[in-house]
RNA sequence: UGGCCCCUAGUGUAACGGUAGCACGACAGACUCUGGAUCUGUUUGUCAAGGUUCGAAUCCUUGGGGGCCAGCCA
C-alpha cells in the first residue's frame, strides 16, 4: 500500500453509519449533512452499570462522530417495575459519563438545580402511548390485530414449542367491528387485569417464536410513575420499541445481542403500520413513518463481577453491598464513589471494542485504563496505612523541616509542596522487617534506604514487646548530608520509602477493595449453587488509625448542581488512587482505595 | 427433530480474496528518589475437514463448539 495514513479500523457498526451516511440512506440535516440519530433507551427498572455505559458511550459516540444526535428516553413502558428514583439515577449517570442529549440542560455552576431543569430533554415512551394506541387501533382496522380473550396460560399452551408449531386463538377472526369494540373497552378499564389481550395476528406456525402472534397490549391496572392512573393498558417491548424509535426519528437502533430474534418483529410492525401509506401521505392511511435499522451488538461481560440487573437488585437487597452505589458494585454509582473517572470508563469502552462475538473481558483492562488516566491526573501524597514508629535516632529532638515534594512525576504544572520531617516518624509496617527474604530492600538491620524527599536512613534496630514479640518501633541513623533524598558521594540505596511525620500525621479511615466476586465467572457454579457463593469476603477492608502527611486535610468532596459526587483523587505514593467517601466528616477522614498500583513486589513475594 | 446469530494468541480486537497485525496479560531486560510510571525484547493464534481460486481468516458445503428464543418483562 502507498498511503501511509492508515485509516482507523472502524467496528461494524461504524462501518454500517458510515456507509448510510455516505448513501445518504437516512437524509440529511438542515446544513445538508447526512443524518445520524441514536438514542440510549433505558427502563428505569434499576441502576445503570458498567454495561450500559457501553451502550451509551457507543450510541452518543456515533451521534457525536458523525454530527448527528442523541437522545435519552426512559423505555417506561411497565409501571410495576418502575420508579422514580430509577429515572433520577440514570439521568444523573448518563450525564456524568459526559453524553449530550438532545435538550440537555448543561452545568453551569454548583448552584443546585431544579429536577425540571436535571430532566430537560429527557424523553418518555409514556409520553408516546396515545399515539401508539391509535397505531393500534390502525392494525386492527387493517386486519393486522386481534383482541384475544385468552389466558396468559392458555397463550402460553398455544404457542406450541421450539419445535412444534403453535395453535390459532379461537379469537383470532373475530371481526373489525368487535376487536375495536373490545379494545376500546380494555382501554377504558372494563376487563380485569389479564383478561384480554391484543395480540398481531402473523403466523402460529413460525419457526420464531416471537412472531407467533405476539401481544402487544396487556390490561394492568397499575399506576404509572409519569402517566399514573390514565393508563391501564400498557404495550409491550416489541410492540413499542420501534414506534419509540420511529416516532423520534431515529435512524439506527442500537440494542444487544438477544433482541436479534426481535428484529424481524421490529420490522413487521412498522410494515404493517407502513402498509397502504403513501410517501406524500395521499390515500386513507397518511403518510409512511420513519422506519429505523435497528442493529445488535455483544453487551459488556466482565470477569469478577456480575451485570444482571435482578442479581445486582439481590446484592443491594440482601444486605451483601452497602447499596446501589457500593464502591465494590459495577454500577455506575458504584464506580463514582469508588473514584472512577469518566474519563477512564470512556476509555476503556473505546478501547475494548464492538463486535458480535459473546465476549469476557478482563477486569484488569478496566482498572488499567484506570491507572493510565488517575496515573496524568492524581496529585501524590504520602499516606501510611499501617504504621509502624521510626525513630532516627541521630536527629535533633524537637527539630522540624520542611521538606520539598513533587506534587506529580508526570505533570510538571502540578508543582510542589512542602512536608514536615521530624525524628519520629511512620513508616508501612511492611517496610521493616527483622529479617529480610530474598531480594528484599527495604528496612532491614543493617540496610540503608531512601525516605522519599528526606533523607538516607539506616537501620540500627528495633524495639519489640516482650510479651508478644511484635516489633513496636524501629531505630534508625540519618546521613544529614543526604538531605532532599541525594547522596552527594553517589551511595546508592535500592529502596525508597514514604513516611509521615508523627507529629504533624492526621489521622484517617481508609477502605480497601478487591473484587466483589472471588471467582472469575461467578455464574459458574456447581448444581444447586449460587453465583452468591463465590462472593469474595475480603472485598472490603477497613483500615483505621492510618497515618496522612498534612496536605491531606484539604482533600474535598464537592457535589455539582445535579448533586453528583466529585471527589478529589490522589495517590498515595507506593499503594495506590484514593478519594474522598461521602461518608467522610470534618473531623474523620474516609478514603476509598480506588485502584492499587501495581506491585511487581508483591508477585516477586508470592512466588518465592 | 426448530429458527437466528457467533467462532482469529491467555483475554479482547484488526486484516473487507493478496506478508495474520495491535492492545492488555505473561515472561525477560533497561531505566527510575514510588518495587509506580516509562522504554526494549520474547512468547503464543485463524475450531475441523472438504470445495472454489494462481492465492482463503475472509467465499461455499459439512461437521464441531458457543450464545439467544417457548413473559400478558425489557
Amino acid at each position: 500500500m502507498s498511503d501511509n495514513d492508515s485509516k482507523p479500523a472502524l467496528h461494524f457498526i461504524q462501518e454500517i453509519v458510515e456507509a448510510d451516511s455516505t448513501a445518504k440512506r437516512w437524509g440529511a440535516w438542515p446544513d445538508g449533512r447526512p443524518r445520524v440519530h441514536t438514542r440510549f433507551p433505558p427502563e428505569p427498572n434499576g441502576y445503570l452499570h458498567i454495561g450500559h455505559a457501553k451502550s451509551i458511550w457507543l450510541n452518543y459516540g456515533l451521534a457525536a462522530q458523525y454530527g448527528g444526535k442523541f437522545n435519552l428516553r426512559f423505555d417506561d413502558t411497565n409501571p410495576v417495575k418502575e420508579e422514580q428514583e430509577y429515572v433520577d439515577s440514570i439521568v444523573r449517570d448518563v450525564r456524568w459519563l459526559g453524553a449530550k442529549w438532545v435538550g440537555m440542560h448543561e452545568i453551569t455552576g454548583k448552584t443546585p438545580v431544579s429536577p425540571e431543569l436535571a430532566e430537560a430533554g429527557v424523553l418518555f415512551a409514556s409520553d408516546y402511548f396515545q399515539q401508539m394506541y391509535d397505531y393500534a387501533v390502525e392494525l386492527v382496522k387493517k386486519g393486522k390485530a386481534f383482541v384475544c380473550d385468552l389466558s396468559a396460560e392458555e397463550t402460553s399452551r398455544l404457542r406450541g414449542t421450539l419445535t412444534k408449531p403453535g395453535t390459532n386463538s379461537p379469537h383470532r377472526d373475530r371481526s373489525v367491528e368487535e376487536n375495536l369494540d373490545l379494545l376500546d373497552r380494555m382501554r377504558r378499564g372494563e376487563f380485569p387485569d389479564g383478561s384480554r389481550t391484543l395480540r398481531a395476528k402473523i403466523d402460529m406456525a413460525h419457526p420464531n417464536l416471537n412472531l407467533r402472534d405476539p401481544v402487544m397490549y396487556r390490561i394492568l391496572h397499575a399506576e404509572h410513575h409519569r402517566t399514573g392512573g390514565a393508563w391501564c393498558i400498557y404495550p409491550m417491548y416489541d410492540w413499542a420499541h420501534g414506534l419509540e424509535d420511529s416516532i423520534e426519528n431515529i435512524t439506527h437502533s442500537i440494542c444487544t445481542l438477544e433482541f436479534e430474534n426481535h428484529r424481524p418483529l421490529y420490522d413487521w410492525f412498522l410494515d404493517a403500520i407502513n402498509e397502504g401509506r403513501t410517501d406524500d401521505g395521499s390515500g386513507p392511511w397518511g403518510k409512511k413513518i420513519p422506519h429505523p435499522q435497528q442493529i445488535e451488538f455483544a453487551r459488556l461481560e466482565l470477569t469478577h463481577t456480575i451485570m444482571s440487573k435482578r442479581k445486582l437488585l439481590e446484592l443491594v437487597k440482601g444486605g451483601h453491598v452497602r447499596g446501589w452505589d457500593d464502591p465494590r458494585m459495577p454500577t455506575l454509582s458504584g464506580l463514582r464513589r469508588r473514584g472512577y473517572t469518566p474519563e477512564s470508563i470512556r476509555g476503556f469502552c473505546a478501547d475494548i471494542g464492538v463486535a458480535k462475538f459473546n465476549s469476557t473481558i478482563e477486569i484488569v483492562r478496566l482498572e488499567n485504563a484506570l491507572r493510565d488516566h488517575l496515573n496524568r491526573i492524581a496529585p501524590r501524597r504520602m499516606a501510611v496505612l499501617r504504621p509502624l514508629r521510626l525513630v532516627i535516632t541521630n536527629f535533633p529532638d524537637g527539630q522540624i523541616e520542611q521538606l520539598d515534594a513533587v506534587n506529580n512525576p508526570e505533570d510538571e504544572s502540578a508543582g510542589k509542596r512542602q512536608v514536615p520531617f521530624s525524628r519520629v516518624l511512620y513508616i508501612e509496617r511492611d517496610d521493616f522487617r527483622e529479617e529480610p527474604p530474598k531480594g528484599y530492600h527495604r528496612l532491614y538491620p543493617g540496610n540503608e534506604v531512601r525516605l522519599r524527599y528526606a533523607y538516607f536512613v539506616k537501620c540500627t534496630g528495633c524495639v519489640k514487646d516482650t510479651a508478644t514479640g511484635k516489633v513496636t518501633e524501629v531505630h534508625c541513623t540519618y546521613d544529614p548530608a543526604t538531605r532532599g533524598g541525594d547522596s552527594p558521594d553517589g551511595r546508592k540505596v535500592k529502596g525508597t520509602l514514604h513516611w509521615v511525620s508523627a507529629a504533624h500525621a492526621i489521622d484517617a479511615e481508609v477502605r480497601l477493595y478487591d473484587h466483589l466476586f472471588a471467582a472469575q465467572d461467578p455464574e459458574d457454579v456447581p448444581e444447586g449453587g449460587s453465583y452468591l457463593d463465590h462472593l469474595n469476603p475480603a472485598s472490603l477492608e477497613v483500615l483505621t488509625g492510618c497515618k496522612l502527611e498534612p496536605s491531606l486535610a484539604d482533600m474535598k468532596l464537592t457535589r455539582d448542581a445535579f448533586g453528583t459526587i466529585h471527589p478529589d483523587r490522589v495517590q498515595f505514593e507506593r499503594h495506590g488512587y484514593f478519594c474522598l467517601d461521602p461518608d467522610a466528616t470534618p473531623d474523620q477522614l474516609v478514603f476509598n482505595r480506588t485502584v492499587s498500583l501495581k506491585d511487581t513486589w508483591a508477585k516477586v513475594a508470592k512466588k518465592a
